[in-house]
RNA sequence: GGGCGGUUAGCUCAAUGGUGGAGCACUUCGUUUACACCGAAGGGGCUAGAGGUUCGAAUCCUCUACCGCCCA
């Protein structure tokens, strides 16, 4: 037999058979195709659209979790579900991926022309734009997949022309001369998110300027040299005295000795380098927010592909120069010329491209700008009004800081790929307008010339419709009447403004109501060690190898346990999907247990009369489980949902209950008096239905293996099974009590055991006296429970008797406990073992008392926190004594 | 510069203001027919630091340090 075949042992959960499968089954039988029954309600979820070049990765996946999870568990409450997958055609990205495809073939998209070039863009996302869902299926997401929406598609492409159009028309849409991030390697412009800050060691340059009247120089601080060409003035703050005598002097730019003046005003920082700036109004935002105040020119000194232009503010040996060589010559220019005072170590603010992380270039040109103000507004009102409901509720603010210092957005991208911006100018009349559908004439003039932009719109502004475009807006379909607004979406903070914020104004305005009710921001997967994961940095884990790894079972389980309530950030260890895993395996196995006992069972139902203390006690628990379910789930705790399922499986019908029922069964079919299989059945049966939201594979294969009631036997999956719901009839503090005071002493024999070192394959006396009554009883109808379980022959119960001195001892609750240990006993060691107990004790007591003791705590706090705790010391005493007297009785042992 | 989050066992994380828990790792014991992807027992903590509120603080408030994120 081979190593592998060795370690997959029979009774090991194997994930992939399982996974297979069921994926089949539910393709095959097409289960997630939508279905409405109008006396039902609706719940709804738009998938945040994945990008058409991209790749499942761990945020994907956790996302993807989070959603199917609820989608799964509305759908078991009998809501009519619609779960909308779609992608997103990701203009820039797509574009740079086919161009790079292009290039290997040494071919440029300038060189095919924009329609060649568009066309072989649709092959590429033909052949593997839809890769990323199929990535998703992986997971066992239940989206409706029939409904599959790319943003490209013909009615989607119908909503934004619309939505354009409306705006254009009504005075939001304007075209805007200012200073934009542009980046020089994708040619077109970007939005303020579309780019990230990074701090970079930098210089900052001290370049002298001449006073053109030959009466000295000032000196101005720059970390930018290479765009000094463009300046058009110097600035200084009118409240600076240094430089006060000089506003409305000229002075000469190095290199060109063009002169310039020297202007005042207010944005300088005075403690900012030397106090005196260089304005150049054509490539620095707010260069150009002062050229404006002062009416000043804005020349082009470094064209789109970031080189310096050839034209005549630039010294001809520069033309054409790329800017950061061209910096360094510049700046040995200015040395030689003795026109540079001083260059300093400094801290840069880089600006770079999302997409290419090359160095955004802020160039002056002109875009097409949405109006944001008035359009923001009621977005503010509905959140501000908690109509829309972040979840964890402080991004809320992150959401209102932006909007209400919102600026207009810059909408157009020099790209390709993308919709085309539907404006069309007439070329004789110079008439411009927007049309949802290509005119064929002018309508002022009637000629038929008409030239349509060549720019695309920002991907953002069609995500931004994706709620209600996606659901056939701007048609009044039935899937918009019914499932719009969704309930929720799930996505991550990174695009909180990006896209959240346009959703929600996009609806107010188109649709005139809210896209969503909640928002989950769901936290970032981060490396171990804290790091950002990325593909260009190597540090990317793959879901679709963790799944092959662990299961996608494992992996839900642990990305549910992540939950949206935590921290902002987690960190990915695979040790925690390893005991995911395990705890597949562990309900797996439980599985092959309760099934195997199930055998030809007949669902009957409980009786009740019939129970015992461990029945009352897991019946208990488990409807505790499913209210603590239920709670955690309608308020996004998911993290707290695992740790309960993680709790009630492993530690309570597992470790304790199982066992205890194999117990019960021996006795069940020698009586035939017993309910144990019916408490099996009834648990297991419904923690099946309890946990397929989160774990759909192994419950969905271990559910169609278990006997059930006729009602759910006609079902096609687990999927459409009713979500089960505790009965709070079965809560039964008496039995938890109960079973309490069994495990702590079955515990404490066990403990005895392993500390005197009696043989794990050997039974042990033991005797345990007890004066209380209630608890005498409870221990004697426990008798063959803690036999079984700590491996005790003979046990003595009662109420009080006389045991050997050689012993040792423990106590709990009222309870003495002794076993006997003959030979075995190693008295130094029980004494020492006793003398560790007595000093925990010891501990407890100090700390309880010294609380009881504090007049102020039995003045102010409340009644039953000072029972409680008085009822705790009483029985920290009563051990204390009976340690005591093990002791004592210790002391007389000579061996 | 503005805002937000984090700091708890060696590691990753939990803990409605009421004697700090889990998983992994570690030590010891154990193949008892659901599970060695297992079971049993155990060791390990002045909850980053300093103040304050409170009968009582890991938890609430203020400040400090460090780590990280978002926005300018």
């Amino acid at each position: 037999m081979s190593e592998s075949k060795q370690s997959e042992s029979k009774s090991a959960y194997n994930p992939k058979e399982v996974e297979a499968k069921w994926t089949q089954f539910w393709f095959a039988e097409n289960l997630f195709s939508l279905t409405v029954d109008p006396d039902r309600p609706s719940f709804s979820v738009a998938l945040p659209p994945p990008n058409i070049t991209g790749n499942l990765h761990l945020g994907h996946a956790l996302n993807g979790t989070l959603q199917d999870l609820l989608i799964r568990w509305k759908r078991m409450q009998g809501y009519n579900v619609l779960w909308q997958p779609g992608t997103d055609h990701a203009g820039i990205a797509t574009q740079m991926v086919v161009e790079r495809e292009l290039k290997k073939q040494g071919v440029t998209r300038h060189a095919l022309g924009r329609e060649q070039f568009l066309e072989k863009v649709w092959q590429w996302r033909n052949q593997y734009g839809n890769q990323i869902l199929n990535q998703y299926k992986r997971l066992g997401v239940s989206f409706c997949w029939d409904r599959m929406v790319f943003t490209m598609d013909e009615h989607y492409v119908k909503a934004i022309m619309r939505a354009f159009c409306t705006l254009f028309k009504e005075g939001y849409i304007y075209r805007g001369n200012r200073v934009t991030n542009w980046c020089p390697r994708c040619l077109t412009s970007l939005s303020d998110l579309e780019v990230e800050h990074e701090e970079t060691k930098g210089h900052l340059y001290c370049i002298k300027y001449r006073l053109a009247d030959g009466s000295g120089h000032l000196t101005v601080a720059t970390t930018r040299p290479e765009t000094m060409f463009g300046d058009v003035a110097v600035a200084v703050n009118p409240a600076d005295k240094r430089y006060s005598s000089l506003v409305g002097a000229s002075v000469l730019l190095p290199l060109t000795d063009r002169p310039i003046p020297v202007i005042a005003d207010e944005y300088v920082d005075m403690e900012f380098g030397t106090g005196a700036l260089k304005i150049t109004p054509a490539h620095d935002a707010n260069d150009w927010e002062v050229g404006q105040r002062h009416n000043l020119a804005s020349p082009v000194v470094i064209d789109q592909q970031g080189k310096l232009s050839a034209n005549e503010f630039v010294p001809a040996d520069l033309h054409g120069k790329e800017r950061f060589a061209a910096r360094g010559e510049i700046v040995s220019q200015l040395e030689t010329a003795g026109l540079l005072s001083e260059v300093q170590d400094y801290l840069l603010g880089l600006v770079r491209c999302e997409r290419c992380h090359a160095v955004i270039e802020p160039l002056l040109s002109d875009q097409w700008y949405v109006r944001m103000k008035e359009l923001a507004a009621p977005a503010i009102a509905v959140v501000e009004e908690q109509r829309v409901v972040f979840i964890p509720d402080r991004y809320a603010a992150t959401f209102l800081d932006w909007m209400r210092n919102i600026r207009d957005w810059c909408v157009s991208r020099q790209l390709w790929w993308g919709h085309r911006i539907p404006i069309w100018t007439c070329t004789s009349c110079g008439k411009q307008d927007a049309f949802e559908e290509p005119p064929s004439s002018c309508p002022s003039c009637s000629c038929q010339t008409l030239e349509q932009d060549p720019d695309v719109l920002d991907t953002w502004f069609s995500s931004a419709l994706w709620p209600f475009a996606t659901l056939g807006w701007p048609d009044q379909t039935p899937e918009l009447k019914t499932f719009y607004p969704t309930a929720v979406l799930s996505t991550a903070r990174e695009i909180i403004n990006l896209w959240v914020a346009r959703m929600i104004f996009t609806s107010l305005k188109f649709v005139g109501t809210i896209p969503f009710k909640h928002v989950l921001i769901h936290p970032v997967i981060q490396t171990a060690d804290g790091k950002r994961m990325s593909k260009s940095k190597g540090n990317a884990i793959d879901p679709l190898d963790m799944i092959d790894k662990y299961g996608a079972d494992a992996n839900r389980f642990l990305f549910a346990s992540l939950g949206v309530r935590g921290d902002q950030d987690v960190r990915f260890r695979e040790d925690r999907l390893e005991e995911c895993k395990r705890f597949a395996n562990k309900l797996w196995n439980a599985g092959r247990f309760v099934l195997g006992e199930l055998e030809g069972y007949k669902p009957s139902g409980i009786e009740r009369s019939k129970l015992t203390a461990a029945d009352r006690w897991i019946l208990s628990r488990y409807n505790h489980l499913l209210a603590d379910v239920h709670k955690g789930l309608r308020n996004y705790d998911f993290n707290e949902v695992c740790r309960d399922f993680y709790e009630f499986i492993w530690d309570h019908f597992c470790d304790w209950y199982l066992e205890i029922a194999k117990i019960q069964i021996a006795q069940d079919d020698t009586t035939g008096g017993g309910q144990t299989r019916q408490v099996l059945h009834v648990i297991f049966e419904g923690l099946m239905r309890a946990l397929h939201p989160i774990m759909p594979f192994i419950t969905e294969d271990l559910w169609d293996r278990t006997p059930k009631f006729a009602l759910y036997a006609q079902l096609a999956s687990i999927m459409f099974a009713p979500y089960p719901r505790e009965d709070e009839s079965f809560f039964d503090e008496e039995a938890e009590s109960q079973l309490e005071m069994l495990t702590r002493t079955i515990r404490s024999i066990r403990n005895i055991r392993q500390t005197y070192n009696v043989p794990a394959a050997s039974q042990a006396e033991v005797l345990i006296y007890c004066q209380d009554t209630k608890e005498l009883a409870l221990l004697k109808s426990g008798e063959d429970y803690i036999k079984r379980l700590a491996k005790v022959s003979p046990l003595t119960i009662a109420s009080d008797g006389t045991a050997p001195d050689v012993a040792a001892w423990d106590t709990v609750s009222t309870a003495r406990i002794c076993v006997p240990l003959d030979k075995l006993i190693d008295v130094e060691k029980s004494k020492t073992k006793l003398k560790q107990r007595m000093e925990a004790l010891e501990k407890d007591r100090a700390k309880v008392s010294q609380i009881l003791d504090n007049a102020d705590f039995r003045a102010k706090a409340p009644k039953d926190k000072v029972d409680a705790l008085g009822k705790q010391l009483a029985e920290l005493d009563v051990q204390k004594s009976s340690l005591e007297s093990q002791m004592a009785v210790l002391g007389k042992v000579t061996v």
